[in-house]
DNA sequence: ACGAGAACTTGTCATTGTCAAGTCGAGGAC
DNA sequence: GTCCTCGACTTGACAATGACAAGTTCTCGT
């Protein structure tokens, strides 16, 4: 099958997550991604090295739609709106994307649970961003001030847990419902004191 | 080997847990427990009929351990210290045992990813006393008004998120000042409006 | 005495991650 | 032009695993 040049690491990658979202993060593997690129069963392995380099690697792209999703265009363009929407947006990312947010966080999968460089800095960058929006409202007086990376740390905590446990069944609910309650609630705590 | 009666299914899950905590959740197999407890590799299968099953069983487990850490005695005992304990004692208990709560939130190991009965119950046991310590604090008028479940729920979000991303190396520093952190804004968010 | 069911064991199968060794073609050195 | 190397794979093999089917053995009620 004549491939473009360079391009099957990321077809493979492709073939990741699309099998992820069609069949779950639980039943993929190195093999199946290989077949459904239509090359030997060793040929991920030469791009990344182990199951740990694929799930980094899916783990990735993964953060490039999480972001994406956190700036989705919204109606206001307030800091404060800003704020909504990357609460929302996180939540919500979760909710759709049951199997890739599962790779992003649990990769229980490979035997070593620390994530490798590539994944930590898509994390970082996706974190500088909340940690932007964050200070952004502190400059307009909307939320309290501290150490905004504290409070970065804070809102990803709890909209990160909100996530999870979504996904794990425990908060009964609607998604959008859970994303609107959480992000309201997270407020209440950021305001600034009256 | 004389195994006191009915016993079988403690011992497993005594063994899965042991496993856990010496090689971590990823190596854990339905075999190895199995091995460990002396008996064939099919044996774990009649108790737990999955690998979903057995995990099932750990995490019950876990939830007594999360529980007990949570109601760790100590010092004062004022509603507001019991809440500060949960929260310490959840992200506490996440640092403590990382591969025992990764197995109870995050099940990639079983391809379905929802939890069963045995699992959801004490589940619902555990974020049961949460709510009413959060109650009891709402009834001394440290906690503002609203239902007692809707904020139970945005705290377990919180302490939850915490413990998910210290343990996978998103958070920096150590895990007790993690746990004060968070348990303090989470506070601060909680607070009777001024 | 007998049948039934619980508590396992033995055997087997397809699937998987990983490693070692090969193949093959393109690009540079001479 | 020939040689050499190196990247990009392929082939082959191995041990481990989850799951299933079919026993076996033991106990208990009748």
């Amino acid at each position: 099958m004549g491939r473009p040049p360079g391009s099957l690491r990321t077809a493979l990658v492709d073939a990741a997550l699309s099998l992820i979202e069609s069949e779950g993060l639980a039943s993929l593997s190195l093999r199946k991604v290989a077949r459904a690129s239509g090359v030997s069963h060793a040929a991920p392995a030469h791009y990344f090295k182990d199951l740990r380099g694929l799930l980094d690697a899916v783990a990735s792209r993964g953060y490039a739609g999480l972001l994406a999703s956190m700036q989705a265009p919204i109606a206001g363009s307030t800091s404060l709106d800003r704020f909504g929407q990357v609460g929302r947006g996180y939540v919500l990312f979760a909710a759709r994307h049951e199997g890739l947010y599962r790779a992003m966080f649990h990769p229980q999968l490979a035997k070593d649970p620390q994530p490798h460089d590539e994944h930590r800095k898509a994390a970082e960058l996706t974190f500088a961003y909340v940690v932007s929006v964050v200070a952004a409202c502190q400059r307009d007086n909307l939320v309290r001030a501290g150490d905004p990376i504290e409070l970065s740390t804070l809102a990803w905590s709890t909209v990160h847990g909100a996530g999870a446990l979504l996904l794990d069944g425990h908060i009964p609910g609607p998604p959008q419902s859970v994303a609107d309650s959480v992000v309201h609630n997270l407020f209440l705590g950021f305001r600034v004191d009256s």
